[in-house]
DNA sequence: TGATAATCGAGACGGTACGTCCGGTCTTGAC
DNA sequence: GTCAAGACCGGACGTACCGTCTCGATTATCA
């Protein structure tokens, strides 16, 4: 179940005895184990570990932050970043947004998502982590799939494509945190409807 | 320098004793140096309690939570919400964004308002208690604004005010979690700029 | 069960919640178990305070080393110091050493005696414990009776009263260390006797 | 520097790829740097794996024990035991306590014996091995001596030569021990003194 | 004038988790 | 069969907080 496209963010072996794979995936398993049933209070490494039948020594050998290691989960098949060679920037920005929210309904990713950005709020090293694995590449897809458009002409040219970005993801994560109205299909469509205009006003003026 | 719209969030003594103002000033104080000082992660019950020359006691029968403590310190001095009463919609949202903005700069509030966030992401009376004194407070204010603007027929009439107020908060959480992009007062002027076609859409069509 | 001579070794707590006695002698009661039914090789902090019902904290709290701890447990029910008012020195050093090989003949106690020991030998805090509360107080009054005797004249003037006593003592010791040889009411009998002669020696010069 | 008396206390190879002396060399230097730097408390095979280059595993395969390695250390360069053939056994044993004090000089030296000694108060193993390299040997040398000198009449017949033995060295181990006063030529040259009358009690009766 | 009641600082209490270290064993690939 | 490297489980270390509690002492209001 680990993912290919990072293939792992402990350091590598390299050399010597060579990290057992089973030990690996109960880890990680005991990790969703615990995410799911008790949420992200109960989570620690002392659970993990024990959960697992693993020594704690063997969580930090891969992961040497609570960070790192719900990263790796969320990590886990991951493969749907935005395409950069999408046809129109709206249907690839809707699929991604979609994808998220189908994401979302499931409480164990969405208690990843979460502690994770906990966690980054006072780890630097997850904060950098959270920047480099998620949030960027991310946002560097979407800035290029606006270039992209904006090539084309099919998007005005004075357009903050950063900001763009920001009224896109800046409500779903907004929903996420405070839990104040749902978070589903529709509001999917009704948020590209209203920010549709963003991209076309200066086209109509 | 206790606040005077939520005199106390802990319960009121009654009979006995009445409560020490200083404890309550010295305990405020500390938490406050603590935060400023040791960012969110050195902040604890026993931290403060230690630094306030106040007992852990004394702390526990005011705010039976961290959240509750945090609360306290967000709620200081807090008179600006949304005004209902305002002139135009655009320029009551301008000035509570740009104050909300400049609150941002000081590190104190900032880690206020984060370590906030995080307790309640896990702590169920803290995400409720964030509805009921932050969230929703302003949210009802911005639905109020506009309501009023509504029925003036200053916006269209088919809009989505709950979804409004997503796109103007929800990039300004989401730049505040991960900080990919700097928060200043050019990002609330280009905000506005961008939201306001779709307050106009509808009319302009 | 706790000695009269030496109240505690962990510091006293003066204000505050008082120590709860109990829990100080589930501690005690808890070491003594383990010690005696395991040995000095699993005696740890951690399996006493779960064998007592007791956090880590407790422990730490009165005893900051094992060496404190065991030392305590060496000390209980403990008021037969040498007499420097005894008859003879030879009697009265007799006394001495029956009774600590009598003490010695419980293997909890010469358990408690050698992981002392072993505690003083790579622990500095434990040396001067050690020093202070067993080594240093048996010499003083063994060098008290033998000024007492050499005051009487009942010894030569000439003697290394510090000699004297490492020729009582020593063997012990060795025998303890090592096995050799046994350790019983015999063995204190012929030690006395083979160093009799050096007592008297200049005299019958 | 490696014994030759004893040339290892390990294993020997047997067949197949032979040991590499190199490696050998290098686990006693590095045990001996870390004894000799940071006091027996550092003492880990942990420690002089790392320190050595070397796995853990070459030094398990060699001695099986920290006792084991410990001794290796000990035998280093060994040749000195109480000859059989003195001419008085006053000058033979005070020709060994002199040398013996000489080598108590030494922290490192004291490190390693005291060490040997703490080992050997909770491993039967390195018990066993101190009795049958150390102690063993050193009184069997000794009794042997006592023997040649009770057949000679140079000492009285019915004296308990296990006792002059333990009067002779317990002295030693119980300074070693505690360091309660000075171990030097000058003790040793008073232990005797003080041991002579024992030697010669009968004789003069 | 007391009783009652809640306060105060101090700190003990059982827990839980932290991150590190060591012990002894096992597993690689290379020699 | 050795070698260096290093993973593995178990377990202890000493520290930090958690939220609750128990003290002796203080300071109010109510009877």
């Amino acid at each position: 179940m680990t993912t290919v496209l990072t293939p792992t963010l402990g350091t590598e072996p390299a050399r010597g005895r060579p990290r057992n794979q089973q030990t690996h995936g109960a880890i990680l398993d005991a990790a969703r184990d615990l995410l799911r049933q008790e949420g992200e209070s109960r989570f620690s490494f002392e659970q993990v570990a024990s959960a697992a039948g693993v020594s704690k020594a063997s969580i930090y050998r891969r992961w040497p932050t609570k960070g790192a290691l719900l990263m790796e989960l969320y990590m886990e098949g991951f493969s749907d970043v935005v395409r950069k060679d999408a046809q129109s920037f709206r249907s690839e920005i809707k699929r991604y947004l979609l994808s998220t929210v189908e994401r979302l309904k499931d409480p164990l990713w969405r208690s990843i998502l979460c502690s994770l950005m906990v966690e980054g709020q006072h780890d630097p090293v997850t904060a950098e982590l959270l920047h480099s694995k998620v949030v960027g590449p991310r946002r560097a897809a979407g800035l290029a799939l606006l270039a992209h458009a904006a090539n084309k002409r099919q998007i005005p040219a004075g357009l903050d494509h950063e900001l763009v970005l920001d009224l896109l993801f800046g409500p779903l994560w907004y929903r996420v945190l405070f839990g104040h109205a749902p978070i589903n299909n529709d509001f999917v469509e009704r948020l590209l409807k209203q920010v549709e205009p963003v991209l076309f006003a200066h086209e109509s003026s």
